[in-house]
DNA sequence: TCTTAGCACTCTCGATGGGAGAGTGCTAAC
DNA sequence: GTTAGCACTCTCCCATCGAGAGTGCTAAGA
C-alpha cells in the first residue's frame, strides 16, 4: 500500500501523549476559528483534565520544538508549518467525506454526459464546493497519444473540419483550408483510409507518414500529427480552476495583496504548471505547506494534490489551494475521493 | 446605422459648453485616480482658463443637476451614475484600441487552432487584458442547430464515441453504450447512412427519425438529437470569464465584501445568465451603470456588453464587468473590437 | 451679470495616548 | 508534576487633536 501522504518529510519530534493531544486541539481550534488559541480556551473547549497553567507549560514545550508560535507575547498559540506537518503525518484522523456527499458528487459525474472537458470542470467545481477552497484540475498529461480515428468533414469548398479521436476517447478538432477541393465522397474515403493506416500510430510515426501522401491527404496527416503531439504535451490552458470566491472569504487574505497574487497565479495558465506536484503514485496525496512551496505567493498557503489516471504515464492532477490554516483532513479526503472518481471514469473510457 | 450605445436612456439635461468641459474633466480625472476631484486640481491639471472659484460654482450646478456628488462637505466631486451616463452618451470621445493592440489580438485569434472553445477562452482573456476588468464570454446561443456529420467510433465492444459535427463547425461528442455490438465496418456504414439521411435536420426532426430506426442506430439517433438540442439551448456552464485579478486590484473593492459577491456571481454559471443584456443589435454595445443593474451585487459596478454572431438569432455575448469608475471609452472599444473579431470567425466557420 | 480673491467652516486622516481586556510566564505552594 | 496567583505585556478600541484639503459664501472687481 502506497504511503498516503507525500511531500516534505522533515524530522518530526516524538511527543508525549498529552502533548499530542494538546497539539491536535490547538490545530483543530485554529483551523476552526483562525484566531490564536489560548490555554484557557483549550481547557474549557476540549475538557482537558488539567489546568490552564499545565497547558501553558506544554504549549511552551511545543513552541520550543518548533511546532507552534506566538504572534506576540500575550497572544495565544498558532501552528507553524512544521506543526501542520506533524498534524498531517501523525495526528490527523482521516475523516473521509460523508457518504451523502460522496453519493451526490458521484451522481453529478454520472450525469455529466461523458464529455471529458465537462468532467474536468465538474471535478474543479466539486472540489471547490467540498473543501471551500480554490481547486485546480488538469487534463490527462503525457503518455503516448495514439490515433483511433480520423475524419475530415466538408464545411465549404476547400475547407474541412478535421476530427481526430485519440485512444482514450479524447476528441481533437481543427479547421483546415485545403490546397485542392476533394468531393465529400473523396473525403470520406480519405478518412477511412487514413484511419486504417494510421490507427494506433503515435505523433512521430504519423508525421513521418506525411511524406507518403500528397495534397489534401498530406495536409491532413500533418495536422493530425500536430494535434496528437499537442495532446501528448497536455495543453497548459486546458487547466480548470474554481472556487476563487472561497479563498476571498478567508480572513487571512483580508488585506488583499497576497490574494491578488494567488488569483493571478491561478488565472495565468502558463504559470500554473509550476504549481503542480512532483510525480506521485496513484492514490497518494501530496501536501505542501506554507514555506514548503517554491512559489513565493504561496508561502502562506498550502496545496493538496492528488493524481488520477489509468497507467503510470498518463496522469492528470487535481488539487486544492488554501491558507495553511486549512482543514487538511477534509481536503485530503476530498482530493482522494474525486481523484478516484476521475480514475474510474478514465478507466471506463479507456475500456477497463 | 444602429445606435452604438444602448442601455437606459434617462432624460439628460442640456449643458453649456463650459459645464460639459468641466464634467468631462471631472470624470476623466476620477477614472484615472479614483479620488474625489477638487476644483483647484481641475484648473491646474486641465489648464482651465478660469479660477477655481468659478469651477466650484459650475461643479455646484452640475451637482444640482444630479451629475456629480460629494462624499462629504470638504471633499472633491465624484460622478454619479447619471454623470457617467451623460459622459457616455455625449461627452466621450470614442477612443478605439491602438492599431498595435488590434494587430496583436487578431494575431492571437488566428493562431488559435480554429477551435471554438479556444476562441471563447481567448476572447475572455483578451478582453480582460485589454480593459483590465473582468470579462465574460458566452458561446453562441439559440438559433437552429442542424447536423452536418455524424460518426460512431468504436471504443470497446459495445461502447462507441459518438461525434456529431454541427452546422457552424461545433463538435459535440458523447460516449454511448450500445445494446448490440456492431462491427467497426457496420458502424462506419451506419455513420455514413445517418449523415446522409439526417444532414441538415434539426433536433426535433432527428428525434422523430429515431422511430424509424432500431437497436444501435436508434440509440445513436436519440443521442444525436439530444446533443443538438443542448447545443441549441446553449449550455449555461460553457460561459467563460477571466480577469478576476483585475477587479481585485481596484481600490473601490478593497474592503472585500462586495468583491466576494461579484466573484461568486461570476463563478456561479447558473446565475450568470441573469447578467446578460437584453437583446441588442449587431455592433451595438449595451452599457449598464451602477444602480441600473438589476442585480444587487452589481450596484457599484458597470457592465459593458456586446454581441457577436452571424444571423440575428444566433448570438453570443461578450462583455466586461468593473467598477462604475471604469474607462468606458476603452471598454466599449475593446468589446466592440473583440465582438467583431468573433463575428468574423463565426462567419468564416459558417462559410461566409 | 459674470468672475474671482479671500476667508471661515467642515470633514478626513494620521498620530497620540490612555484604558480595558486577554493571555502569557513565572513563582511558590501543594 | 501540577496548579493558583499575579505581574507583565501586548493588542485593540476609542477619544482627542492638529494638519491639511477643499468647499461655500461673500464681497469686490471687470
Amino acid at each position: 500500500m502506497p504511503k498516503p501522504i507525500s511531500g516534505l518529510h522533515p524530522a518530526l519530534p516524538a511527543l508525549a501523549d498529552r502533548q499530542r493531544e494538546i497539539l491536535r486541539a490547538v490545530i483543530r481550534e485554529f483551523i476552526a476559528t483562525a484566531q490564536p488559541v489560548a490555554s484557557g480556551a483549550l481547557v474549557r473547549r476540549y475538557r482537558l483534565p488539567v489546568s490552564s497553567a499545565t497547558v501553558r507549560n506544554e504549549l511552551a514545550a511545543l513552541e520550543e520544538l518548533g511546532l507552534l508560535t506566538h504572534p506576540h507575547t500575550s497572544a495565544g498559540r498558532v501552528p507553524t508549518d512544521l506543526g501542520y506537518r506533524f498534524f498531517i503525518e501523525s495526528l490527523m484522523s482521516g475523516a473521509a467525506l460523508q457518504p451523502q456527499e460522496q453519493v451526490t458528487v458521484s451522481h453529478q459525474f454520472q450525469q455529466a454526459h461523458q464529455d471529458s472537458a465537462e468532467w474536468l470542470r465538474l471535478a474543479a467545481s466539486s472540489l471547490a464546493r467540498l473543501t471551500a477552497e480554490a481547486s485546480i484540475v488538469t487534463p490527462l498529461i503525457g503518455g503516448r497519444s495514439t490515433l483511433k480515428h480520423v475524419e475530415a468533414v466538408p464545411i465549404q469548398e476547400r475547407r474541412v473540419l478535421l476530427v481526430a479521436v485519440l485512444d482514450g476517447g479524447a476528441v481533437r478538432q481543427q479547421l483546415l483550408d485545403l490546397e485542392d477541393a476533394p468531393t465529400p465522397d473523396e473525403l470520406r474515403a480519405l478518412g477511412a483510409r487514413l484511419t486504417a493506416t494510421l490507427r494506433g500510430a503515435d505523433p512521430a510515426t504519423i508525421a513521418a507518414a506525411a511524406h507518403m501522401e500528397r495534397g489534401a491527404a498530406a495536409q491532413i496527416v500533418v495536422a493530425v500529427a500536430r494535434l496528437l503531439a499537442e495532446a501528448e504535451a497536455g495543453r497548459a490552458h486546458d487547466v480548470y480552476y474554481d472556487g476563487i470566491q472561497n479563498i476571498l472569504a478567508q480572513p487571512e487574505f483580508g488585506k488583499g495583496r497576497r490574494i491578488r497574487e494567488m488569483v493571478a497565479l491561478l488565472e495565468d495558465r502558463t504559470r500554473l504548471s509550476e504549481l503542480l506536484p512532483p510525480p506521485i503514485r496513484e492514490d497518494e496525496v501530496y501536501v505542501a505547506i506554507g514555506m514548503e512551496n517554491r512559489l513565493e505567493p504561496l508561502h502562506e498557503c498550502s496545496l493538496v494534490f492528488g493524481r488520477y489516471g489509468a497507467g503510470s504515464h498518463v496522469v492528470g492532477y487535481i488539487g486544492v489551494v488554501g491558507p495553511t490554516r486549512m482543514d487538511y483532513a477534509r481536503s485530503i479526503g476530498a482530493v482522494r475521493f474525486v481523484g478516484r472518481l476521475m480514475s474510474d471514469l478514465v478507466r471506463v473510457v479507456e475500456g477497463n
